[in-house]
This record gives structure tokens, C-alpha cells and sequence, in this order.
DNA sequence: TTAGGGTTAG
């Protein structure tokens, strides 16, 4: 055997040196002994060669090899040509030998059909499949029917095949059963499946994975699993494929006693090093966050497919640990595996985790030479959502106007990508753009996208426009599109409506609760939070960081310090919860607001962590509620160190000093401002009118009503002014003469909105305002009048929280 | 010589 496979490859260095099929056949030729397959044991010597080929060129040089000894003559031969051929995914020169063979047996179609299934050619697979057929050559056999049904179209084209079998009488084989079985979970006739399946006088394990699989194509994975019991009961050996279908059932059930067991049988049954059931045991792991299991696994592994690579890098990267799954994709390299789109779509997921922009493009530029990529609808939906996840919005649109295909995913990342990066109107009109396109339907994503715009925005009509969508299809009891409903309503001031459709939906998870406290929070209603809470522990729902965020915030808006305070410690001595910078940021600002700015100053350095800007800024504005210019001044240093490019400190600082009168500070810095290229980001106030949202900016002059406007501004304040309002000047920045101050504050947007709500709509009706930054103290004191001599309820949402003006006062009682 | 059922994702 050595001696024979040692002259084939001498036989291939010999065709390697040579330039023509002559020329090997002049060396065949001057060989003495001529070549070994023509003489001797012909069968074995060919096996040796085709042994050898490793890549569709060394068949090649095999086939010309052949073809100059004459050996192609023989059906044998170039059928295993063929197989070879598309095991190298060569099917050009498989269709090629084929074509050659003038009399062709079972074994020469049964391979070109499963030579096309192989590459993925379902239409020529059918098409071979028909010609047999209808040539009436030779009859299928038991081996044609398996990979024919794996490719078949329609549920029709299926049954034919089913018709065919009877006919033939094959379905006593195991292989076709379990193809058929598979061919009608396919379709989703799941009963036609399990009727087979029931009448099999004998089944193999593949004829329980069929339908375990089919179970799990068709939604039904408590069954899937019921199926594998069975199987263990009836002491039916589980085998790879068993193993590696079930563990993603025990993730998606979040059964992790189900999972454990498995494994367990896995290591008694030895398969603990089949790959197919590593790669499983490690992405179960990742999805139970057993990150320690996953490694231990991987690192067990004799043999490592690319599967088991991407799979360790997502678990990584599902886990949160961005870096360690960039340190794996290095490994992979180094291990000599390429990566493939999967791989590239967990990187692209990871540089957005860790904000790394420059790896992004690099990544992207990776994908960009590899153009082929583009063209998948996956990878092109992974690189708009990184680069939305990155905040760099232009490159995301970009990259998906450029998508060759767009699918409802595609539409989706780009619409919550822009809905997340505060983008609302370029969220709602993507959205509008995506309604045009016939080709995709919304669905679930698509709300949970949206929705989120319309209530940043404030637009009530639009989000229950939505709403009535929803409901038609039976997607508004949904927890995900129900939360995001609940905080449209939340956020657009109906509370009401927001706690009534609060109760109809799934408690069961964290995510509805966070919505209903934090909407109650941002209207003031603290104790009702308080209530919620623990409303929800009694309903045995955890608590998350997000739970702990909503209830510090509300608590911090209405003076609830020592409630904040018990917030705080029970959420780490109870739940076990770390805070997060967002939550000292809840926390200094809690103190800071209750006038209490030592001991907010005192907590900050007490941190266990570095503060970051929130954490500063939180400090910074409890100084200019209080007046502490000289913790101000510290705090505003600490801010401008961290992040020297943000704005809004520069103007907070220059506001606390111009409020002392200190306009030698405020010029200070307005020009360390200026002197960076920062601009003050100009304020804006929107209002819903019928169906339009309405934008002013701070003296804005451009309305097409804006004489109306502003004669009704001036008929307000003077009206106000008789019932007691006072302008109060300190809200104003600039060092200017008294009335030139009443003009500023009297041109701030909100009460441009407010004079255009009050002329379009109709007397009694409710205006909502929503305005970009935070309402000043005079602009609030002044709506108070409004409301009271309008007898309008008005409703303004700033950046901070909600302020509900009825009959003269507000519903956050003047707590600044 | 040819075949079925299987793991990772936006």
C-alpha cells in the first residue's frame, strides 16, 4: 500500500514538473513498467491517488492524470471524479465530468444532484433531478431522495418527491424517513412530520433528531425537549447531532439544570470531544453568562473548527468583555483560521461596545476589500448598528444607503440607531422612508425602533397612531413594543394611560417595571415610585441597575433624600448591584439638590471609582440651584479637565457667575469657550399642533405666525405681570440693561411655543411642550401665570424632567 | 463511489 501511494505522489511530482498533458503522456510512455493502476490492483492505486487530493487543482492534475491513462472511460472513475470535485466546491468542473459520461448509472446522478445540493444549487439540483426522471435512463434510488428533499422549494414539489418514494418503495430507508420528516417541519407540518415519524417500523437516532429539529423549527421547543427525555428513557443513545440541537433549547428555555445534565451525558458517553457538541456546550454557556464553563471547554477542545472560534469570540463579546474577544480573534488568526462573516459580525459588535472608532473603520475597511461581504444583508446591518453604536451617524447612513439589499433589520438598526443617539426626527423620518419601500413590513423591531422617537419628541398623535397599528396586530400586550408604549405615554404626559396599560401587559421581567417608575419619576411622583417598587418585589420581579436608576432620580427631583440614600444601599447590600457612575452622578445630585453640597462634595471623594463628568456636572448644577460659586468654580475645573469640549459647562459656570454678578468670570468663560471653537447649543422648544410638530428656537423670528406670536407673548406678560409675576433677571447670562433682560428671558423658546399653542388650539385643551434643554427658573415661574389666567393645563418636558402647570402652580412643586 | 438529522449571527 505505502510502496503504491508513494508511486502516486511520485506520479504527481512527476505531473507538478511537467508544463502539458503531452508531456506526462510521453513520461507515461517511457516508463518501463508503464503506470500501476493499468496492471495491477487497479482499484486501490486510484483510491491512493484520489486520497491525495486536497484541493479541486490536485484533482485536476489527478483527472488529466486519468484522462491520459484512459481511466476516465470508466463510470466509476469519473463519478468519483465528480464527488471529489464538489467536495472542493468545484461544481463548474463536476457539471463538466458529468457532461462527459455518456452512459450514466444511479451513482453518477445520485452525485451530480448531491454535488449541486453540496454548492448550494437548488434550482439545478431539482432540474438534474427532473432529468432523471423523465430520461428514464435509470430509476432513483434510496440515495437520490435525501438530498433532493433538502432542497425542494414548496411543500408541493415535497410531496411529489413523498408520492415518488411510496411508488418506489423506499420509505422503509431511514435516511429518506428522516428527510422526509425534516422536508415537512420545513414547511411547517410539523403533524405529517411526527405521522411518519410515529409509523417508522424502525428509527434511528437521526430519525429522533428529524423531529427534534422539526420541533424546534416550528416554535415548539418545550416538545423538542420532551422528545429528548423521551429518548433517554427509552435508553435511546443521544448522539452529536442530539446534543448540539438540544443545548441551544436549554439556553432558549433558560433551562440551565437541563444544560448541566446534558453535558453531564456528554462526558460519560465520551463525546466530549466531538466539535459539533463543543461548539454547543460553549454557546450555551455564553447565553447563561457561564463565561468560566465556556473557556474551560474551549480550552479542552483536540480539534477547533472556525465555528468553535467565533463561538468563544461571541461569548465574549454577548458577555460584555469586548477586549478578551479581540484577543481571540488575534488567536484565531494565529491558529490559521480565516474568519467569516459571523466572526466579523461579533467584532463589529465588540469595537461598538468599547467605542473604539478606529478599530471600526479598520474593520470596516477589512470588509470594504472583501467586497463580497457588502453583499450580506447580516454584515451590512452589522456595520450601520456599529457605527450607530460609535455615535457616528453619518457613516452608519452611509453604509446603509450603500447595501445592495436592504431587509426590515436593516430599516430597524438604522431607525434606533438614530432614535438612540437622540436623533428623533431623523429616526421618524427614516421611518416614514421605510414605509414607502413595498418590499419590507414592520415588525416588532420596527416598534420598539420608533416608538422611543415619538416620545422624545413629545408627538402623543403619532405614538398612538402607532399604538392603533399595534393593536390591529395583536402586538400592544408585546412587553417589549407594551414598555415602549408605556414610556411614549410616560413621556408625553399620560401618565394615566400609561399605568392602565401598564397592568394589561407581562410583568414578569424587569424591563416593564423600569418604564412605569421611571415615567411616574420624571413626572414627580415619587412615592408613587416608591409604591411601584415595592409592588414589584412583592410580585417577586429583581430589581435591575435600571430600577435602582429610575427610583434615585425621582427621588433626587423631589427632595426624597433619605428614601434616595436607602435606594442606594439596598440596591448593593441587597440586590448586589455595583453602582455605576450614573448612579454617584443620581447620588450627588440628590444631595446637591436638597441644599446639601458638602456632603455631596464629601460622598464624591469618598468614591470608590474616579467621578466622571456626570458625576461633576451633577455637583456643578446643585451649586448654581444653591449659589456656591467657590464649589462651583472647583467643580466646573474638575468638568473642563475631563471634558473640555462639552458646552454646557462653560455655560453653567458663566450662568453661576452672572446670577453674583460677576461679569468678569462670565467673560472668562464665554472666551475659554470661544477660544476652543464651542458654540452654546441653542435652545428649542417644539409643539404639537394637529398632527405637526412645530419647532421655535430663542428668539426666533422666522414662524410664518411670528407677529401673532409675539403680540400675544407681550398681551400674556403684561397680563401676568398685573396678577403678581416679577421677572426674575438672574436667569439672564449677559450684563445688560433691565428692560434688554426682560426681552431675553421674554423671547426664551418654551413661551414662544406656549403664545403659538394658545392661538391654534382649541380653549381648554392641553399643550404639551417638549423643550432640548432645561426650563429656567423665570420661564417656569412665568407658565405658572399662563396656566392660571389661560386656564389651560401646560405640559413641559425638558432634558432633565417633566413640569405639569395647572391653575397656577406645578406639579413638582417649585423643588429645583 | 452516492444519502438523512446538527453548533455560531445582525
Amino acid at each position: 500500500m505505502q510502496i503504491i501511494t508513494c508511486q502516486a505522489r511520485t506520479w504527481l511530482r512527476l505531473w507538478r514538473r511537467c508544463r502539458s498533458i503531452s508531456t506526462i503522456s510521453n513520461h507515461l510512455q517511457a516508463s518501463s513498467n508503464g503506470f500501476e493502476f493499468e496492471h495491477k490492483d487497479k482499484k486501490v492505486d486510484i483510491e491512493n491517488l484520489f486520497r491525495l487530493c486536497h484541493s479541486s487543482h490536485v484533482v485536476k492534475r489527478v483527472h488529466a492524470l486519468l484522462v491520459v491513462s484512459g481511466t476516465t472511460h470508466s463510470i466509476y472513475v469519473s463519478t468519483r471524479l465528480i464527488n471529489l470535485y464538489a467536495r472542493h466546491g468545484d461544481l463548474a468542473f463536476a457539471r463538466k465530468t458529468f457532461g462527459h459520461i455518456r452512459s450514466k448509472d444511479a451513482y453518477t446522478w445520485n452525485s451530480m444532484i448531491a454535488a449541486y445540493v453540496r454548492t448550494g444549487c437548488c434550482s439545478e439540483a431539482s432540474s438534474c433531478f427532473n432529468e432523471l426522471i423523465s430520461s428514464g435512463e435509470v430509476p432513483p434510488d434510496n440515495y437520490t431522495f435525501p438530498p433532493i428533499l433538502k432542497v425542494c422549494e414548496s411543500l408541493i414539489d415535497g410531496k411529489k418527491i413523498h408520492c415518488r418514494v411510496l411508488k418506489d418503495g423506499f420509505i422503509w430507508d431511514v435516511f429518506v424517513s428522516a428527510s422526509l420528516i425534516h422536508m415537512y417541519s420545513r414547511f411547517g407540518f410539523v403533524a405529517d412530520a411526527q405521522n411518519l415519524f410515529d409509523n417508522m417500523p424502525f428509527r434511528d437516532s437521526a430519525s429522533w433528531n428529524a423531529m427534534i429539529s422539526g420541533f424546534c423549527l416550528n416554535d415548539n421547543v418545550e416538545k423538542a425537549l420532551d422528545f429528548v427525555n423521551e429518548m433517554r428513557l427509552k435508553s435511546i443513545r443521544l448522539d452529536p447531532v442530539t446534543v448540539a440541537s438540544i443545548l441551544p433549547v436549554c439556553a432558549f428555555l433558560g433551562d440551565f439544570l437541563s444544560g448541566i445534565m446534558i453535558h453531564v451525558y456528554v462526558i460519560k458517553h465520551g463525546l466530549e470531544h466531538e466539535v459539533f457538541v463543543c461548539n454547543a456546550l460553549i454557546n450555551m454557556y455564553a447565553k447563561f453568562g457561564y463565561l468560566q464553563h465556556a473557556q474551560e471547554v474551549f480550552d479542552k477542545m483536540l480539534v477547533k473548527d472556525r465555528v468553535s472560534w467565533n463561538s468563544i469570540i461571541s461569548a465574549y463579546e454577548q458577555n460584555e468583555n469586548g477586549k478578551s474577544a479581540i484577543r481571540y480573534f488575534r488567536g484565531m488568526q494565529c491558529h490559521g483560521q480565516q474568519p467569516d462573516i459571523l466572526t466579523l459580525v461579533s467584532l463589529a459588535a465588540c469595537v461598538a461596545q468599547l467605542g473604539d472608532c478606529q478599530n471600526g473603520r479598520l474593520l470596516h475597511g477589512f470588509i470594504i476589500r472583501r467586497a463580497y461581504l457588502m453583499g450580506n444583508i447580516i454584515m451590512g446591518n452589522a456595520v450601520v448598528d456599529m457605527y450607530a453604536k460609535l455615535g457616528i451617524l453619518d457613516y452608519a447612513r452611509r453604509v446603509f444607503h450603500e447595501m445592495p439589499r436592504k431587509d426590515i433589520i436593516s430599516w430597524n438598526t438604522l431607525i434606533s440607531g438614530y432614535s438612540q443617539n437622540g436623533l428623533a426626527s431623523e429616526a421618524t423620518e427614516a421611518f416614514s422612508e421605510m414605509e414607502s419601500c413595498v418590499e419590507v413590513t414592520p415588525n416588532q423591531g420596527t416598534w420598539v425602533s420608533v416608538l422611543p422617537a415619538y416620545s422624545h419628541l413629545g408627538a402623543l398623535q403619532q405614538g398612538m397612531k402607532i399604538h392603533g397599528r399595534v393593536i390591529k396586530i395583536s402586538l400592544h400586550l408585546d412587553t417589549y413594543v407594551g414598555t415602549c408604549l408605556i414610556d411614549m405615554y410616560g413621556k408625553c404626559g399620560r401618565l394615566d394611560t400609561a399605568l392602565s396599560l401598564f397592568y394589561e401587559i407581562p410583568r414578569t421581567s424587569s424591563v416593564p417595571w423600569n418604564a412605569i417608575i421611571s415615567s411616574h419619576g420624571i413626572h414627580g411622583h415619587s412615592e408613587t415610585c416608591l409604591k411601584l417598587f415595592e409592588e414589584m418585589l412583592q410580585d417577586g420581579v429583581n430589581p435591575d441597575h435600571i430600577t435602582f436608576l429610575s427610583l434615585l432620580s425621582a427621588c433626587s427631583h423631589t427632595g426624597l433624600v433619605d428614601k434616595g440614600q436607602w435606594c442606594f444601599h439596598i440596591m448593593q447590600d441587597k440586590f448586589g448591584i455595583k453602582p455605576s457612575l450614573r448612579h454617584y452622578g443620581c447620588m450627588v445630585d440628590l444631595l446637591g439638590r436638597a441644599g446639601l453640597l458638602e456632603k455631596a462634595y464629601n460622598f464624591i471623594n469618598d468614591m470608590t471609582v474616579q467621578p466622571d463628568s456626570s458625576v461633576w456636572g451633577a455637583l456643578l448644577a446643585a451649586c448654581r440651584t444653591h449659589g456656591n460659586v467657590e464649589l462651583a468654580k472647583h467643580a466646573s475645573d474638575q468638568l473642563i479637565s475631563i471634558d473640555s469640549e462639552n458646552v454646557g459647562y462653560y455655560v453653567l459656570m458663566s450662568n453661576i457667575y452672572a446670577n453674583v454678578g460677576k461679569w468678569e468670570g462670565v467673560n472668562e468663560m464665554r472666551s475659554s469657550a470661544l477660544g476652543r471653537g464651542l458654540k452654546k447649543t441653542p435652545g428649542w422648544s417644539s409643539v404639537e399642533v394637529g398632527n405637526k410638530n412645530d419647532v421655535f428656537y430663542t428668539g426666533n423670528k422666522s414662524h410664518p405666525e411670528h407677529e401673532q406670536i409675539y403680540h400675544k407673548l407681550h398681551a400674556l406678560t403684561d397680563k401676568v405681570k398685573r396678577l403678581g409675576y416679577v421677572p426674575d433677571y438672574s436667569f439672564v447670562l449677559q450684563d445688560v440693561e433691565e428692560d434688554e433682560k426682560e426681552h431675553i428671558l421674554s423671547s426664551h423658546s418654551e413661551r414662544l411655543a406656549i403664545a403659538f399653542a394658545l392661538i391654534s388650539t382649541p380653549s381648554k385643551s392641553v399643550i404639551r411642550i417638549f423643550k432640548n434643554l432645561r426650563v429656567c427658573g423665570d420661564c417656569h415661574n412665568w407658565t405658572k401665570f399662563v396656566s392660571k389666567i389661560s386656564e389651560r393645563e401646560i405640559i413641559v418636558r425638558d432634558s432633565n424632567r417633566f413640569h405639569h402647570f395647572k391653575d397656577g402652580s406645578c406639579s413638582c412643586g417649585d423643588y429645583w
